[in-house]
DNA sequence: TTGACTGCAAATTGTTTGCATCATG
DNA sequence: CATGATGCAAACAATTTGCAGTCAA
C-alpha cells in the first residue's frame, strides 16, 4: 500500500484545513456539479469530503480507506468514476505518478492558493511548487506549437531537495 | 494495441533518421552501458538499434512488436528490464502518459536535439517542445524548493493545437 | 568460470466494465 | 417514475518478479 510522502514528510496533522476553506471548498464542489446537471448523490457527496478535508494528494485507495471507516462504504470503482466526473469539471486535479497510482486533490479555489507538483523519481516525494512558475514558458509554448499547456495537471520529474543532499553528502 | 500518434499524425515515414545520427546514438547508448559496466548482449543491442531507428516514442509494447520479425525475439520483460537500465543511464527518457503505456525514446545526443514533451489530454497525441522551455522555471523551482528538475523526463499536460481549433470552431 | 542477463509464466497492481438494483431530480 | 449512479465481481492492461538456464566478460 504505497503512501504518498509528502515534501517533508508531513504528519496528518497538517493536513486538516480550516473549517472555513474547507467549508468553501467542498461547496464550490458540489455546486459545480450541479450546474453541469450532475446528480448530488451520498457517494459523491463523501468524497468531496475527504478531499476537502485534505490538503494532500490522494490515491483512490485512500479515499477509499477514509471512507471506509465512517461512511456507509463507498465502492473503489464509484470513487474512480466519480473522480473521472469531477476530473472533467476541473474541480479536481488528477495527477499521474509513475509506478504509483494516481492521486487526486481539488484544485484550489480561484481566491486560494493553486500550486504545481513535482515528483521525486528516488523517493517518490511530490514536491509543490508555486502555481504561476510555468506562466512564462506557458505563452512561449503556446506561441510556438498553439499547444494550451494545462500547467494545474502536469506532474514535472526529478529529484526533491532531500535526495539531492542525500546523495551529495554520501 | 494502442498506438502512439504524433503531433500531425506523422506517416513512418518521417520516422527513419540518417543512418550517421543512427549509429551516432546507438554507439552513444552503448558506450555508456559499457562505462557503467553493465552488459552489451544481444538484447540490448536489439533494443538500441529499435530506439535508435525511430525519432518517436515508443512504448514497450512496440518495441517488442518491432524486435519480433527481424530478431530472435526478445522478450517483454527483458524490454522493460532494459528500459530501466538504460533510463538510469540517463541515456533514455521514460515519459508516463496518463491511461496509456510509457513510451521511451534515446535523449539526443548533447551535439543533437533534445527536447521536451507535452501531452494531449483530448487525443493523446505528443506535441514535441523546444529543449530549453523550462530552463527559466527550473532555476527558479531549484532556488525555491532545491527541487532539481529533470525536464526531459517531464511530461506536460494539456490540450493540443488540432484540439484546440477543433473545439473552438465548433 | 561465474555472476549478470534472459525467457517464461505466474503474480501484482491499478483501473475499467457489464449488469442488476437503487435513489435523485 | 425514469434515468443516471452505485455495488459487485469479473475482466483488463501494464508492469514486475522468482527461478532455472545461458552467455558475456
Amino acid at each position: 500500500m504505497a503512501s504518498v510522502p509528502s515534501q517533508h514528510d508531513a504528519t496528518d496533522v497538517h493536513e486538516h484545513r480550516h473549517r472555513e476553506s474547507r467549508d468553501r471548498d467542498r461547496d464550490a464542489a458540489i455546486a459545480s456539479l450541479r450546474a453541469h446537471g450532475e446528480r448530488i448523490t451520498e457517494a459523491r457527496r463523501a468524497v468531496i469530503d475527504v478531499l476537502s478535508s485534505s490538503h494532500e494528494h490522494l490515491s483512490a485507495e485512500q479515499i477509499v480507506a477514509a471512507l471506509e471507516s465512517s461512511r456507509p462504504v463507498v465502492h473503489r470503482a464509484t470513487v474512480y468514476r466519480t473522480m473521472d466526473v469531477l476530473a472533467d469539471l476541473g474541480v479536481v486535479s488528477h495527477l499521474h505518478l509513475p509506478g504509483e497510482a494516481s492521486v487526486y486533490h481539488l484544485v484550489a479555489s480561484p481566491t486560494g492558493h493553486e500550486h504545481l507538483h513535482a515528483h521525486c523519481r528516488v523517493c517518490a516525494a511530490v514536491t509543490v511548487i508555486s502555481g504561476d512558475t510555468l506562466d512564462v514558458a506557458s505563452v512561449r509554448i503556446t506561441e510556438e506549437t498553439g499547444f494550451r499547456l494545462e500547467a494545474l495537471q502536469s506532474t514535472l520529474m526529478g529529484i526533491c531537495a532531500d535526495c539531492t543532499q542525500r546523495s551529495a553528502s554520501s
